[in-house]
DNA sequence: TTGAAAGCGGTACCAC
DNA sequence: GTGGTACCGCTTTCAA
């Protein structure tokens, strides 16, 4: 492999004008930086980025780290990070440990072989995370708690949601109400179970144990099997309260394959409104965002990138950065659709 | 920072004792070795990953460049591909394009910021991935057509296919058929635009150039977008075939806000048998591999890093990999649901 | 405008 | 079993 020694070498000049030239620095001449790309060329030179990286103490990227990127929910606020780290000119790239695959989270946040890292998903256990952000590594973690040095934790509150959806059941005549939790770990899971249970109790329904069940996880999968154990008890309920769109569509299926129809048998309820909450049929009652979240993750790149490069303008504006970020709230909406089954009256 | 060196001073010793402490390798004492981890803790080290990856001129990295790593489609083969690379002691990365953010992909390419590629969208350019794929950096694409030295490049064929959904849709007595293509760069599109036309000929079924669109990307939003520009012309047809699930189900959503019904008024088949096609309503008449496809990407992930790792091993089977890729086929099954409307003969 | 040289933080060879 | 040291390929300061 050609380096910069092999192209210097070459052209008899030194290593340090190849580089400038390379990099299309001003001050070698336009003759010698032509003569030099034309050499790298003829020389099929490739530059090797670990060594640049090595020298200066910086790798330029951005890892995103999620248990499954495929979920909507995930997808959009990949789109969002991405465009962010694009806009500063950071790489960004997302490591995946579905499956149980952590050894490549581990390694890189181990090693350092990032800027920064996002975490969004439980299976990065705490102390990883907590022994290994830095004031020049800060690790992000979203949607738990993980409390540390340099490592910053958001999960911005729903607050504004005008009527929860399990609110909405109870105000369609619909009192034997179940919940199924995703990811137990997950704080969008506790959040939508406090609704929950907070509406059952601003109605005076005791909350009935039996009727509480944990799914294991997030996606479709989850939600058709921990449906498929509650199908003894279905004629028991007026409806499923799940904590996420995911599973509840997944637990639709499984309904429906039993012969259970949505919503004249059992209302569905989900949260999040994902792109499929809409697509399936019945379409699904759920309740989601409508204030732009990208400002949020905006917001959280530039944060971390004036971090890392420690600049001037770090100082400036840290503070209301960080203000903006930990009190950011996303306003939620009710959208009734077609699986919860209208009053009558 | 603390790095080896440090260790070193600290404990008198030198650093290539440190360093083979710290990777555990047999010829440090158990003490020493206990001494330096211990030290290590102390101050805080970390080890740089780029060192390492410099000094041993390999990354143990394998980048997946996607453009949308949401779809179903990828998602099933990102978690072969993690899988395989993993059970190789491998990292796995995913990079992805959406929104023509290729400048992370550009350089990852052009860096050799990794030990081996692989491309499946056509935003990477083709001269991009012929000018820096090399003995030492394989570069492999699917889904589209790049020849290269060290570019590898696969699409197996599914020959194999019963009978394709058009001909299944004329069988059913539909014979004006539309055709919507997906990204149009892409393999998939052409194929099953391939076995449309061939189904008409079959049948002495004239192709009506009115009735072939492209959604010019394959996401739901692509399949709904453009369904609704032909809105217009849905009463002058029998049926649709879209070139993928993804936009067949974006397609399907627009059709039922526009009141048309699925499949009394129009009949959908799709590609693909994406899990969605499934859930949705009416579920989605399509056709999908049989034959596990995780052997093909399990293959391909060994045949890279015993290329990439010039193993002796390499020599002795590369070759029936070689041919075991080239020739994988999948076989593909018919899957008939409800988007196509049965004939009552 | 160009060159010399000091590293970045490891690895691995060779000597003892 | 441990130490000395030459790199890996690049960036960057300083000097010419």
């Amino acid at each position: 492999m050609a380096s910069i020694k092999d192209i210097a070498k070459a052209l008899g000049l030194s290593v340090s004008t190849v580089s400038l030239a390379l990099n299309d620095k001003p001050r070698v001449s336009k003759e010698t930086r032509d003569l030099v790309k034309a050499k790298a060329k003829e020389l099929k030179y490739v530059k090797s980025g670990i060594a640049a990286d090595l020298q200066r103490k910086r790798t330029n990227l951005i890892l995103f780290i999620v248990n499954d990127a495929s979920r909507s929910f995930f997808s959009t606020i990949i789109n969002h990070l991405q465009r962010a780290t694009s806009a500063f000119g950071y790489d960004f790239l997302i490591c995946t440990t579905y499956g149980n695959h952590n050894a490549t989270a581990e390694r890189f946040i181990k090693e350092h072989r990032a800027d920064a890292i996002i975490i969004y998903t439980s299976t990065v256990a705490d102390d990883l995370i907590i022994e290994n952000a830095r004031e020049d590594f800060p690790i992000v973690v979203l949607g738990r708690e993980v409390t540390g040095d340099y490592v910053y934790c958001y999960n911005y509150s729903n607050t504004q949601e005008p009527l929860s959806t399990t609110e909405y059941m109870i105000s369609q005549g619909l009192r034997k109400i179940a919940f199924v939790k995703g990811s137990s770990a997950s704080l969008g899971t506790s959040r939508t179970f406090n609704k929950y249970k907070k509406s059952l109790e601003d109605h005076q329904i005791p909350l009935n144990q039996n009727w509480i069940f944990d799914a294991g996880g997030s996606s479709y999968r989850h939600g058709y099997e921990i449906t498929e154990k509650m199908i003894p008890i279905i004629s028991e309920i007026d409806a499923i309260q799940y904590s996420t769109d995911d599973i509840a569509i997944g637990g639709m299926l499984c309904l429906k394959e039993h012969g259970i129809h949505i919503p004249e048998d059992i209302s569905i309820a989900g949260k999040g409104n994902i792109p499929e909450s809409n697509f399936i049929s019945p379409s699904l009652t759920t309740s989601g965002a409508t204030k732009e979240a990208y400002l949020f993750y905006e917001g959280l790149v530039h944060y971390l990138i004036l971090m890392i490069e420690k600049s001037d303008e770090y100082a400036a504006i840290s503070m209301q950065l960080a203000h903006f970020l930990s009190h950011f709230n996303s306003e939620e909406q009710l959208i009734i659709r077609e699986s919860v089954k209208k009053s009558v009256f």
